[in-house]
DNA sequence: CTAATTGTTGCGTTATACGGAACATAAACT
DNA sequence: AGTTTATGTTCCGTATAACGCAACAATTAG
C-alpha cells in the first residue's frame, strides 16, 4: 500500500550532530558487527533496518563484502553469513593477541611467582579446550611443574574453572561435551555438580583446586580479560598442598586478583 | 529489457589504471585483509605503500578502525595491529562455517557409510587441537564407534593426519607441541618420523592407520577444504582391521577423495 | 641542534556514495 | 494457473563525503 511513509525523522536531525553522520567505512565495520553479535543469517532488509541504512546501500555495501569473501550467501535461504575472510582476520587476530597477551603478561607472571614463592602459570583458551600457554617456576626447591602446551581436563583445572566461571552457557556446554575423567575421590565428576560449582566461582571472581587432580597439589586462580569483557586466560597459582594452605589462599587473593586484573588492564591499550 | 542501454562509461575509461577504483568500504576491507596476510604490526606509511593509498587516507581509515575496534594501537611501537572486534568477528565466523560444514557434510558422510559399509566420521580443528565432529555409524554389526567431542591424539588419528599434512608449518608445530603417547607398537612417537609421514600424505592425498591406535582397528582419511583452501576438516573411514585391507583401501580411495572433495565444492557457494 | 622520517589535521575540489523510485525476483495467498 | 506481498538489485542526478595537497606535529636519527 503505502509503506514507504517513511515520516521518521532524519535521525538526529540536529542537537549537535553528536553522532557524526558515518562514513561509509564505517559503515561496512558496523555492518560486520552486526554479523558478529547475532552470528545468525540475515537478509538485506533486515539489515537494513537493523543499521537504519536504505536498502539500496545496503545492498551496495553486501555487494563488496561478498566480493572481498567477508560474507557469503547461503543458496537455500538466499541470505547472508560470514565468509572466510572474517574466519582468516579473526584466526589472525586471534594469533596477535594470544602473542600480546604472552607478551605482556610474562612480567606479571613473574612477580607474582616472586611475591608468592610459588609457581605461577597461565592457561588460556584454544578452541573448545583450555591449555597450559606459559608459567614461571616459583623460586622454592619443593614446586610445582607446569607442563607447556598440556591440554587440561576443565574439570579439576583452576584456571579453566575461572575462565568457564565468565563464559558464555554456549561456550560452557560445548566444553562440557566430554566425559569427566576421575583423578582420586576429591574429583569432581557430576556436570552439574560442577555447573553450580561455577556459579561460585563467579560470585568469589577465584577459583580453587585442593587437590583435585594430584591430592598433594593445591592451587588457586583468576580469570583474563579481554577487551570485549570475555575471559580467555587465567592466571594461576599451584604448589604443594602443605604450603597452600586456607591461611596462604586467603593472603594470596589480593595478590593474584590484583595481577589478573592489570594483565587484563594491559591488554586494553 | 535493455532500456537503459547503460554504456555508461565506468571507470574502464578512466585514465587510471586498475579495473575500477575503489570504494572507500573496499579500502578499508583490504587494509584489514593486509593484516590478515602479514599478521605484523604495520604503520600508517607502510599500510599506505602496501595499499596503493595517500598517507592521509590511510590515516582517516586506520582512525576508523580503531575507533570501531577492529586495530589496536601498540603504545611502545605506535604500529597497529588487529583488535578485539576483528577476534570476535573470527569467532562467530568460525561457528557459523562450523556449523555450515557439519550440516553440510552430514548426507555425504551418511552416504558414504551406506556405499562402504563402514563408519564414517568428521573431524575438524579446534584451536591447537583436532577433534572428532560428527559421525555416521556403519551398518554392519561389528563396527567402529566414534567418540563425539573427543580430542583426538594427532599421531594416532587419520584425520588429523590428513589435515596437518596440508597445514601451514607454523600451525603444524604448534600442534606438535605436546608428547606423543604410544599406544601400541605401531603407534608414531618420532614427530621425525611424523614430519615425514605428512609429506608422503599430502603426495598420496589420503592418509592411513593400520592399527596404531587400536591394534584391531584400521582407517583412513581425506582432507576437507574451506574456500581459502585451508584444510579444515577430514572425512574418516574406519572399521575392524579384517575388513579395512588394502584392497578395501585400494576400492575406498576414490569414493573417499570424492566425498571430501564434494564437499569441499559444497562450502564455497 | 638540525635533519630526516613518520603520523595527523585543514581546506577547496571532485568524484563517490546516497536516496528515491523503477525494476526484478521470489514467496505467500486465493 | 493469477495476484499480492515481501524482498533484493539497478539506475540516475545530486549532495556530500572523501581525496590530494601541503602545512603542521611528533619522533627518531645524525
Amino acid at each position: 500500500m503505502f509503506n514507504d511513509a517513511s515520516h521518521h525523522p532524519p535521525a538526529a536531525a540536529q542537537g549537535k550532530q553528536g553522532p557524526t553522520s558515518e562514513s561509509s567505512a564505517e559503515k561496512v565495520l558496523n555492518l560486520l558487527l552486526a554479523f558478529s553479535a547475532s552470528g545468525r543469517e540475515m537478509g538485506t532488509t533486515e539489515l537494513s533496518v537493523k543499521l537504519g541504512l536504505h536498502k539500496s546501500t545496503t545492498s551496495r555495501l553486501i555487494k563488496t563484502l561478498v566480493n572481498a569473501g567477508f560474507l557469503q550467501q547461503n543458496p537455500s535461504t538466499r541470505k547472508y553469513l560470514l565468509g572466510i575472510s572474517a574466519y582468516q582476520l579473526g584466526y589472525t587476530a586471534s594469533r596477535t593477541l594470544n602473542a600480546r597477551l604472552l607478551a605482556v603478561a610474562h612480567p606479571y607472571l613473574y612477580g607474582l611467582a616472586q611475591q608468592t614463592g610459588e609457581s605461577v602459570a597461565m592457561e588460556m583458551v584454544s578452541g573448545i579446550n583450555i591449555i597450559l600457554a606459559s608459567h614461571v617456576e616459583g623460586p622454592s626447591h619443593l614446586r610445582f611443574n607446569f607442563q607447556q602446551g598440556e591440554v587440561l581436563p576443565i574439570n579439576v583445572a583452576a584456571g579453566a574453572k575461572a575462565i568457564l566461571a565468565y563464559s558464555s552457557p554456549d561456550f560452557v556446554e560445548s566444553c562440557l561435551q566430554g566425559e569427566f575423567k576421575r583423578f582420586n575421590d576429591r574429583t569432581i565428576v557430576s556436570k552439574e555438580d560442577y555447573r553450580k560449582l561455577l556459579k561460585q566461582v563467579k560470585a568469589e571472581g577465584i577459583s580453587y583446586d585442593r587437590g583435585e587432580r594430584y591430592e598433594d597439589i593445591h592451587a588457586m586462580a583468576a580469570p583474563i580479560f579481554f577487551a570485549d569483557g570475555s575471559p580467555k586466560a587465567a592466571v594461576i597459582i599451584a604448589g604443594p598442598a602443605s604450603r597452600l594452605t586456607d591461611s596462604f589462599f586467603r593472603s594470596a587473593v589480593s595478590p593474584l586478583k590484583e595481577t589478573a586484573a592489570t594483565i587484563s588492564r594491559s591488554l586494553d591499550l
